[in-house]
DNA sequence: ACGGGCCTCCCCCGGCCGGGGGAGGCGGCC
DNA sequence: GGCCGCCTCCCCCGGCCGGGGGAGGCCCGT
């Protein structure tokens, strides 16, 4: 019997992508089609797939809430391969530390996907950082951002600081979040300074900047 | 006779879904595959065909060199479409600039997708506001966001505005931004004054929160 | 030739910003 | 009880920022 595999992602596209490499396996059928973790459940349920390819960065629920709420809330839970477009996402860490068995790269060459859903469907864990690390250094980039989210990760804002940084975000000059906070402008100067420090950000707009560009907020 | 499709992509998976998407129509015809922009134009002399659906993010070769060098050594060239993950992508731009005939988003859905390339077979160009408003409205929910697609839009910074806004979404001060321009900080703070009375901000920090939310620029 | 848009640079000036340093009250933890 | 972290507020001060107004050179289209 095939392997049987649940596709979860926001772009159709990808969705077709995937289908058309694991469906032209023998040994593999997809068997059926999400495009958002909040729908992951009643399908796994239903479907009782092998294998779930799951990305993790998706409008209502993420790849690491989905993780989660499968293994969580099914018996005999499916293996979860997580699919991202950047190596070393910060979200992929936190959907294996979630549960995840193994993950793939979107670039990566049909073979590969093929060979990661066998493997994972046979009980491997696919956890190689090395071949991350390898495509990390051919294609460069995307450094910046992997910087920034760590710089937030260790940042421990604290509740206050956070929601000043919130705020900040939204534009508002220190006179407004004073205003909104039903605080002193002095302490919405100091938390404002804690903020920048620990972010190791020179003014607000660098520190909305990190803000943005590790996810502290999201854009879209 | 149905239309011809090269597709050009770094990710054999994209091209997969592309193919996958578009071979589906009964007047669409896939007629080749290329993974790099340097292979394209070979194929396009060999296949000739109608229409390339190009990536503008490639290793080797990008969808910008890419797109200039088919126009400049095929005559009676294809029309071009350049395929891109993230909305109001620079590199989109300069490919439209270079001349491809319009894009489309990764995330599009099929029929937008097969309409796209419908569209430009037919010699309609299909450029930007419209069909990324309609996107951003299908796919948008978030109205402050529409919104500040909007305002980007209809913002029409001059090139040297978007150059400015681009530095202040890295974090530079004036002074920064005019030694990287080569130019003074009193000109800096000219281009600076424009760009915020066309977006509407009060300060450059408003000015870098308008850009993340519009997609000027890509935060993940 | 004239006008208009763009890029460049200049002056004045008020104001918000951010750094440095300090301090008091409150709660939790050892 | 004593310590520490967090939140709150205060003063001084230099500097970058942003507004207003102006101007010259360039290219393009009329």
């Amino acid at each position: 019997m095939p392997v049987t595999v649940l596709l979860v992602d926001d772009e159709p596209l990808v969705r077709a992508g995937l289908r058309a490499v694991l469906d032209a396996q023998p040994d593999i059928e997809v068997v059926g089609e999400a495009a958002d973790g909040a729908a992951v459940i009643p399908l796994v349920r239903r479907l009782r797939p092998d294998v779930v390819a799951m990305d993790v960065r998706m409008p209502l629920m993420d790849g690491i809430e989905a993780t989660r709420a499968v293994l969580r809330s099914v018996d005999r839970p499916p293996k979860i391969v997580v699919v991202t477009t950047f190596e070393n996402d910060e979200y992929v860490y936190e959907a294996l530390r979630a549960g995840a068995d193994g993950f793939l790269l979107k670039r990566a060459r049909p073979a590969e996907i093929v060979n990661a859903v066998r493997l994972v469907a046979e009980g491997e864990s696919l956890l190689f950082p090395a071949s991350v690390r390898q495509l990390a250094a051919a294609y460069g980039e995307d450094r910046g951002n992997r910087e920034a989210r760590s710089v937030m990760d260790r940042a421990a804002l604290t509740e206050r600081e956070a929601e000043v940084l919130r705020l900040m975000t939204r534009g508002l000059s220190n006179a407004e979040i004073a205003a909104r906070l039903l605080v002193g402008t002095e302490t919405v100067k100091s938390h404002v300074s804690a903020v920048l420090a620990k972010l190791g950000a020179r003014d607000r707009t660098q520190a909305v900047i990190t803000a943005y560009e590790s996810g502290f907020v999201a854009p879209g």
